[in-house]
DNA sequence: ATAAACTTTCATTTTTTTTTGAAAGTTTAA
DNA sequence: TTAAACTTTCAAAAAAAAATGAAAGTTTAT
């Protein structure tokens, strides 16, 4: 396998996990080839290289930007725009973590919290509703502590992480 | 609010996060009626509760039996079958997360390794390409191995985890 | 053996998500 | 200020994913 054959094959791949991960296919590939790219790269280039159309190139690399894992990039003497990848692994995992616990996370915690306040009647069916989506709240909050944790950690979390729950 | 409503409410949002994480609507809408159900249900009673078709309601029963985090039950006297869902949670999170390993990121893993493992020539964007997928290589494996070890503690392993992290 | 009771399958339809591309918008250089 | 260079927006089109439902398949009781 040759270079241009193994980079579009790490695209395409990674294209494919992104859409099992509640990402689209085109956000993850953009996100894959700037990754792997030594250079900021231009929208042009994007558009060129996976063969998108300008206005799908845009608002995905817009929302690689929210996400906060994908930046603006200028070069000297050069107009447009270029952009580049977040390319440390522990950084983007921390971001993508605290960007899925405040869309995804809390918001289910909420709704969690709420379901499970209700008043209930003594019917068994009403008191297992509440326990299990009690504990299920919990079982969040918990998770998602873990998360925030973990971000605090900052540096190489997961090899720490590792060697604690080795020993 | 009052238990009808706050079960819908559980049901629906437990749906639109399933689909947010690579499981389909019905799928997770299934699972969360099950998690809240005191006895088990059968079919027809959840095709008439969350209103779908017999075919959607059988497809996605068996992927969730495919995925274990749902069982068949019997009834004695009972000709048809009635469905359970896992309700212990650290089983249930031990379960998700050993089937997306095996799903989607095994074959991730596999993917990373062929690409990293290029012969390359000397330029420096080839380089690059041979050194960030080595390290994503890296990084994934070792989270990877992170759910392994979580699923051998079996028994509370958030709690225990959430313990060492804090100290 | 057969018919009733139930479940699964899968071609078709429906719904949802993503992509396109041209028009509108913005920025910069002269 | 204006026009060239570039980016964003968004309605419409295309593609992908999910749902339907009727026919085929299974199991069980008699």
């Amino acid at each position: 396998m040759e270079f241009k054959e193994a980079k579009n094959k790490f695209v395409q791949s990674w294209g494919a996990l992104g859409s099992q991960w509640g990402i689209n296919k085109t956000m993850a590939q953009i996100h894959a080839l700037l990754m792997v790219s030594n250079q900021p790269v231009s929208m042009e280039d994007i558009m060129d290289e996976l063969q998108i159309s300008r206005g799908n190139a845009s608002m995905n690399l817009r929302a690689l930007i929210d996400w906060g894992i994908v930046y603006k990039a200028f070069k000297p003497g050069e107009r447009r725009e270029f952009f580049t990848a977040e390319k440390d692994l522990d950084e983007l995992a921390v971001k993508i973590s605290k960007e899925r616990s405040k869309r995804e996370i809390k918001p289910a915690l909420k709704v969690l919290k709420e379901v499970s306040s209700i008043e209930i009647s003594g019917a068994e069916d009403e008191k297992h509703f509440k326990e299990q989506t009690g504990k299920l709240y919990d079982f969040v909050l918990k998770a998602d502590n873990v998360l925030d944790k973990i971000t605090e950690y900052r540096e190489n979390w997961l090899t720490k992480l590792v060697m604690k729950i080795m020993s």
